[in-house]
RNA sequence: GGCCCAUUCGUCUAUCGGUUAGGACGCAAGAUUUUCAUUCUUGAAAGAGGAGUUCGAUUCUCCUAUGGGCUACCA
């Protein structure tokens, strides 16, 4: 949700400036790789409507847009910033660092890879040319780190947040070029590609703003302050009870789902699926185009093309916002009232056919119309209609006492009758009939009414019961009377 | 621990120094629908705390508190 909530501002605000969206995919990391995931992406951007411009699936002038397949790219550029001073070659273990940070950590202080300590630690700095040319030659392992500076304020901006200013010596010397699979990191693949593919603006969640100040040296380290790009940092999405951003394993545990589409992992774990779920695609859209964005007027309901004319990232919230289940039904119940009945009676006739029973569209749209009002899900349908194609098995006890009783069974024998008398069985005259009938017999309408409606949805639920009477037709009203008049 | 970001009803949010602090979800009550739902009306519900600036602070500044993020050869 979170992932598919920055594409679509990112979507919204390309579109709103005459600008490309573009999706590239980051797969720096080999050892998270996940078959299926890119695919993925693509399907729910697809389902989504927020389709790229240019990316993986519709390649473009900036190809390829999958890092994995830039990786000869990327070492040059880290070459370059250590010939010029603003990176260098580290050659600590992995094991080596792991315990020199749990021995300092043990003494109750933070390791920070930085100023302090790369002179010491086995890096360019220390071991000189020389020394460092040996130990490539040799095949020792090394990374490229990149050199921050000391005690220098970065001051950034943001799109969102305004000015922000961090001192460098806070910072580490993060890690460019890794040894392990001969990639680089995020960090410099990012602006590297950001820069090559003429990105002007980047829009991505909180949990980066703190690399911002890395980001803006890179930028400045390999000369391309100018054309850097403008950056817009996202509050974060938060979990609906607790605390902390949401993640992956929420939905199954607090009951939504937090995937657009469902989601098989290579282990064979599951997770549900908004799609799955019965979401209607612009109600999943319009719920997250609000949470941490509004237009600055009282509208809730949007179609994407007027997001689109209406986004602006000066209207993003600062803080993070927590997502409500409730209002994303809410969202999804209005979309679905708004739909066209045939529309709506395509997949209801499937879920008919599914239960062995053929009807047409007609009337299955028909149908739909009658009650979908009462329905938040397409999926909702078929529990709110199955009276019309089934005959009660069993009739709620609360009403059957309250209203099936008396003299009322008599009466209902005689409706039986009045019913089987209509000639042309449809809603208004059944309406009228059965008014007539009941005012000129003097019986009380409301007993009458729920009794009637008792015989034919089983319970006290359900559109005007002359529609449904209408839509079963004549025979089966009559059949459906007797039927409750024998049963109780 | 360090650094960064944030803070208005339970939740999403409006307010860009002067408002009875508005809307939406959810909740409650009522009306309509002789049922249920929809719809409509109404109600309960908020400026974290403390200083300062100002004639006047929800709004600007600082401090504190709280929440969140980052702190990997992950993104």
């Amino acid at each position: 949700m979170g992932g598919v909530r920055t594409a679509l501002y990112n979507y919204l605000f390309a579109r709103r400036h005459g600008g490309d969206f573009i999706l590239r995919i980051e797969d720096t990391d080999s050892q998270r790789f996940v078959p299926g995931a890119e695919e993925y992406i693509t399907e729910a951007l697809h389902w989504c409507g927020i389709d790229p411009d240019e990316g993986v699936s519709q390649g473009g002038p900036h190809a390829p847009y999958r890092q994995s397949e830039r990786r000869e790219i990327y070492l040059e550029y880290a070459l370059d910033l250590v010939e010029s001073g603003n990176a260098y070659y580290a050659f600590d273990t992995p094991g080596q660092l792991d315990s020199l940070r749990a021995g300092i950590e043990a003494e109750g202080g933070a390791f920070a890879y930085n100023y302090t300590v790369r002179e010491e630690l086995e890096t360019s700095l220390r071991l000189g040319p020389d020394e460092t040319s040996r130990r490539i030659a040799r095949g020792d392992g090394w990374v490229i780190r990149f050199r921050m500076p000391e005690n220098e304020d970065v001051a950034m901006r943001d799109l969102i947040r305004g000015e922000v200013v961090v001192n460098t010596s806070t910072l580490d010397d993060k890690v460019l070029y890794k040894s392990a699979d001969r990639l680089p990191t995020y960090h410099l693949a990012n602006i590297v590609d950001d820069h090559l593919m003429e990105i002007s603006h980047v829009i991505r969640g909180e949990e980066w703003l703190p690399s911002l100040p890395l980001h803006y040296l890179l930028y400045r380290s390999l000369g391309w302050s100018a054309t850097q790009p403008e950056f817009a940092h996202l509050p974060l999405l938060l979990k609906p009870t607790g605390g902390g951003k949401l993640s992956k394993r929420d939905g199954d545990k607090l009951g939504f789902p937090v995937f657009p589409l469902r989601w098989v992992s290579p282990s064979g774990e599951e997770s549900r699926g908004y799609r799955e779920d019965g979401y209607f695609p612009e109600a999943f859209i319009n719920m997250l185009a609000l949470l941490g964005w509004n237009p600055g007027t009282e509208q809730e309901l949007f179609s994407l093309d007027e997001l689109v004319s209406l986004f602006s990232l000066d209207r993003v919230s600062k803080s993070g916002a927590r997502f409500d289940p409730e209002k994303a039904k809410w969202f999804n119940a209005q979309y679905l009232h708004k739909k066209d009945n045939a529309e709506l009676a395509v997949p209801f006739l499937e879920t008919l056919a599914a239960r062995g029973i053929t009807s047409c569209p007609l009337l299955a749209a028909k149908v739909v119309g009658l009650v979908k009002e009462r329905a938040t899900f397409a999926g909702d349908l078929w529990d709110l209609t199955s009276y019309f194609f089934m005959a009660p098995e069993r009739y709620d006890q609360k009403t059957a006492e309250k209203f099936w009783k008396g003299e009322n069974p008599a009466r209902m024998a005689q409706l039986a009758g009045v019913m089987e008398g209509i000639s042309d069985f449809s809603r208004e005259n059944i309406d009228n009939t059965l008014h007539e009938w009941i005012t000129s017999s003097g019986y009380p309408m409301g007993q009458i009414m729920n009794c009637l409606r008792l015989a034919m949805v089983g319970e006290s639920k359900g559109p005007s019961v002359a529609d449904i009477c209408e839509v079963v037709g004549r025979d089966e009203t009559v059949r459906r009377i007797r039927a409750c008049l024998k049963a109780l």
